[in-house]
DNA sequence: GATTTCGTTATGTCTAGACATAATAACGCA
DNA sequence: TGCGTTATTATGTCTAGACATAACGAAATC
């Protein structure tokens, strides 16, 4: 892109200045035709993007404008964990703790009832030690290999990143006290504040894992930072 | 969209599938278009959706490849908290707590040592009473309106998100047991666990508000989802 | 006066083809 | 054989114009 990008930019300019106030009609779609001597398809791109982006509003008839501010909205990185901490710190391992073959019991409705998983459970080791504890269900209808993984050469999180596409993903992010278990494994008090990131996957509406990750409060937190332009 | 949708779909849904594994080549956009029958232009918009969205990869002579997954990204919404909670449970009111006008004073590092500040701190009341505190800082350099503006009226939150366009934002997640001063606040002992979001906001580059809100860990998480199709 | 109809207008989507660009493969020369 | 040049190929971006669609307003009708 070039002069689709340089249209955005000039309008996007334009818009975080405060020239053009929400609710603003910017110039029509020909208008900005004959401004920069392009076609309107290329026009229409930029304005398309900036919709997307959610900076500009269309109305058909009446024109195109400037959006009412909108609820928050961010893009936040969940990262492969142990790639992100190896990378800052140079030093990770992921320690399996225990890997069974059960099925769902209908209780904690993740799954199906009776749909056969893996589950693994694990702690995540940074630099100065245990930094967060790991506990994942596999669909081993939707994932058969994961049957016959080995996790102790690679951790759940990796593996899967790699070997299982996934269509949709929800995550629970919420702040909780140490459980006995877990405050054991990681080497803290109980009820010290931990962050729980709990994430499920699913391949085609098929339920893919669901995972649920306890980390020390006091050494790791996520970051999300919204960049405009519709990413 | 219509043409370029349905290509769009049809292509994710093969690699949903696992019909097309990641770095399976798909057909060139020249068979594309015989196969549809239809121009170039609409295969490539697809194509572009697709790419944006992180399922594809297109690469000059060689062709377009399924993407290999990637590390995990998700749509965050961080909702006009007065908004949601008030949607939800019909009940929902912010009480000020202070309201000073300070200066940067160079140590917290959020905005240029110097600069005008409006400080506010309150509480977050839902139905069930308080479940969140707020810190915010307001650049008078940046929003000078803010100087003057009536926060009994109206919360700081829903002020910013309607007066001030911002261009960047940025957010920290992490957990904390509450201090004396918020435990007291929201009815907690100290050190309950709780949810620290801070925001920082720009507008071209200039800072226009950072806010600390701790939230009661038993009364609220963040729910990100991930949408498949770029948004 | 209220309602329906119809024309105008601006956006929404698409076509068909042009030229640019990057990466690879094939070629020719030392 | 090794290396630089050229040709090919598929994507990247753009043009110019066509037709569809939605919304508004004015005119015609009940």
């Amino acid at each position: 892109m070039k002069i689709a990008e340089r249209i955005g930019a000039e309008i996007e300019a334009r818009i975080a200045s405060g020239e053009w106030k929400p609710g603003h009609r910017i110039p029509f779609e020909h208008e900005l035709v004959t401004h920069y001597g392009c076609a309107r398809a290329t026009v229409g791109k930029a304005l398309t993007a900036l919709v997307r982006a959610g900076l500009l509003e269309r109305r058909r008839k009446a024109g195109t404008f400037v959006a009412y501010p909108h609820v928050h909205s961010a893009v936040l990185d969940i990262p492969d964990i142990g790639k992100a901490i190896a990378e800052r710190t140079g030093s990770y391992r992921f320690a399996l703790l225990t890997s069974t073959i059960s099925s769902e019991d209908g209780v904690s409705g993740n799954f199906v009832p009776g749909t056969s998983l893996r589950h693994l459970t694990g702690i995540h080791h940074g630099q100065d030690g245990p930094f967060a504890h790991e506990d994942r269900l596999i669909s081993l209808t939707s994932v058969p290999e994961a049957r016959e993984a080995d996790f102790t050469a690679q951790s759940p999180s990796s593996w899967l990143i790699e070997s299982v596409p996934w269509t949709q993903a929800r995550h629970r992010i919420s702040a909780i006290g140490a459980s006995n278990e877990v405050a054991a494994q990681l080497d803290i008090a109980r009820g010290t504040p931990c962050l729980l990131v709990e994430r499920w996957t699913w391949r085609t509406g098929a339920p893919v894992t669901y995972v649920c990750q306890t980390f020390r409060g006091d050494r790791f937190d996520l970051v999300a930072t919204f960049t405009p332009e519709g990413r």
